[in-house]
DNA sequence: GTGAAAGCGCTAACAC
DNA sequence: GTGTTAGCGCTTTCAC
């Protein structure tokens, strides 16, 4: 069933079909309430694919991501959906499974045509291809906006956070509990998150006039087992840090496993506060002070951009040429983790 | 850039270059290479919109998820999203929020013709609307998958899991244990996971010779919160369960959150196993007994199911009338939360 | 306010 | 082996 069998049911012609079903004015209120009938009556729905490459153009849009079992990444796309779903545009979901050539791959299958825009937290930021590719969708009128991470050689719209403030106010949050050797499992020195709150955790000791051990610095790349790793070298140390900044989610739990193992009390033994929370926790033994930031939000506002573009490209809205980067706040939230039964002030008050 | 400028470029007809773009054999290969050196010089990509248009169908599939944030249905759609990538297939996310409501709205809105497949944890098995809808996109030639979930007064092709093997295992485990006082919260009836799981509760009492108390049975509709006040309901109770059967990992979270607050020792003051695994917990004090399955292969087994189906509605297999419906298997992994201190066996190993 | 008709870019008979 | 051509279902000028 098409256009045209409910143009002739209703007795006039396709062109005005297709005006009362994209909501043309002129249309008589009688002929429109008739063909609306006939619609309802035949249970008709238009055929997207072909208005689509009449028109030119979708309401697709693509949003990759490293990891798809992340929490903060399903968190962030949780953000992006329900807008996207508010404002009629449907969402592909691509994992990259933190591979640079996944990610090639992926982009190059993008039919740009079946893409309206792209939102993307790239793998990494020193890949020049991923850098092209996204160039190039932007050339063809399909904007690209940046989560999280950033590229280099190229300016997109982005929502990034804070990195660096919000690991310098973890860190700071340690030095205040007492401690002078603090460790640090970092992100990839190729990813935004993972060089500014490495920069972060720098200038808080800077701050504090602390010097800096580069023994106390780990690389966890953001990984579980990475991170894991980590943790042992760094406790393993002859010298070894009485408190660690952990980089992100999956940096924590790498750490946490290694606490586990080596039954040393969180917020007693040894000191902890990493980067974004892990709502599971809450109901553990495991008191996580934890810099947080509005996940679900930066979805959003990913999406809102996208659509601000999508009107700038229609003529809807001026100045064409500025690039949108938002960068959200970050705040620290204290359980106890930060404490050390060592160091002054106790932590008797978080294990009652 | 078209069919025709590279038709025109190397000097053959459109129909040629269509040829070679889908690999059909009667084509010269001195023509084929000329064609492709077109066609790569010119960085040409074909229009899928028109393609998908003039083929009359779309290599897109959508996944429809409850909830977006819960880490099990992530790890369905790591399993689907890694097959459909593999075969060139796009996936399409959407959070229906547990609403059925915004189940069919979406379900109205997918237009037909742009899908090739659906898979869909549907909101509720009791609701006529959605399975209405399901039927409708099958007749139109679009099958579709459940996963987890299954829906009345219909059939579809299914991937599920043994649900109620796994939760008597779970009970038989505490009863085991020597607890003869067994609470469950359970999921909604309206869902499969929700009454085939009460169902093992009950066989696993009837097995055992313990009489149902129907004090011990609350609905926690699996809702961390609701989940949270049905532990409070069962813990205020004046004979109290010695142990509790949490219906999914929503549930074992608003149980822990009851716990935590009550300062109850797991596998010590109170037992508890819980359907689904909570990675998180391994690092913490909470050594919980869960059952599992092979959740990342059910995102697969779906994937799979519905190219099966593609490759019939092409002929290429027969027996097109065959429904399939998979059963996952499931098994149990102890970690000391099914012990109790006041019970025969003691809970020591798991408390040093 | 409405209709006729020319596309959008590709595929697939059918003819040669 | 290759070309011609008629769609796929919709939108959108341009007449009327």
């Amino acid at each position: 069933m098409n256009i045209y069998d409910i143009a002739k049911e209703a007795g006039v012609s396709p062109a005005t079909v297709s005006r009362v079903l994209n909501n043309h004015k002129n249309v008589k209120e009688e002929t429109r309430n008739k063909i609306q009938e006939v619609i309802k009556g035949k249970n008709y729905s238009p055929n997207t694919i072909a208005r689509n490459l009449s028109v030119g153009t979708s309401r697709n849009i693509a949003f990759m991501v490293p990891d798809i079992e992340n929490p903060f990444f399903s968190k962030i796309l949780h953000g992006i959906s329900d807008r996207a779903m508010d404002n009629d545009y449907n969402v592909f979901m691509f994992g990259t499974a933190e591979n640079t050539a996944r990610e090639h791959k992926i982009l190059d299958s993008l039919k740009i045509e079946m893409m309206k825009g792209l939102i993307i937290i790239p793998v990494s930021e020193a890949d020049r291809e991923t850098a092209e590719r996204l160039k190039e969708f932007e050339e063809q009128g399909v904007p690209v906006v940046l989560i999280d991470r950033d590229v280099r050689n190229a300016r997109f719209d982005a929502v990034f956070s804070e990195d660096m403030e919000g690991a310098c106010e973890a860190v700071e949050c340690l030095i205040e509990e007492g401690h002078k050797k603090i460790g640090i499992i970092t992100g990839p020195d190729t990813s935004r998150p993972g060089h500014e709150r490495l920069k972060g955790y720098k200038r808080a000791l800077a701050n504090n006039g602390i010097s800096l051990n580069k023994d106390y610095i780990i690389c966890g790349n953001f990984m579980e087992d990475e991170s894991y790793e980590a943790m042992k070298q760094l406790l393993d140390l002859e010298d070894p840090p009485t408190a660690v900044f952990t980089s992100n989610n999956m940096t924590t739990l790498g750490a946490l496993r290694c606490l586990k193992e080596r039954q040393m009390k969180l917020g007693a033994d040894i000191s902890v506060v990493g980067f974004d929370d892990i709502k599971e926790l809450a109901y553990t033994d495991i008191h996580l002070t934890a810099v947080t930031r509005p996940v679900y939000e930066m979805g959003c506002e990913a999406m809102r951009i996208l659509e601000r573009r999508f009107r700038k490209a229609e003529g809807v809205e001026e100045e064409k040429l500025i690039i949108q980067r938002n960068l959200v706040k970050t705040w620290l939230i204290k359980r106890g983790s930060e404490k050390h039964k060592d160091l002054s002030g106790g932590s008797d008050t978080y294990h009652t």
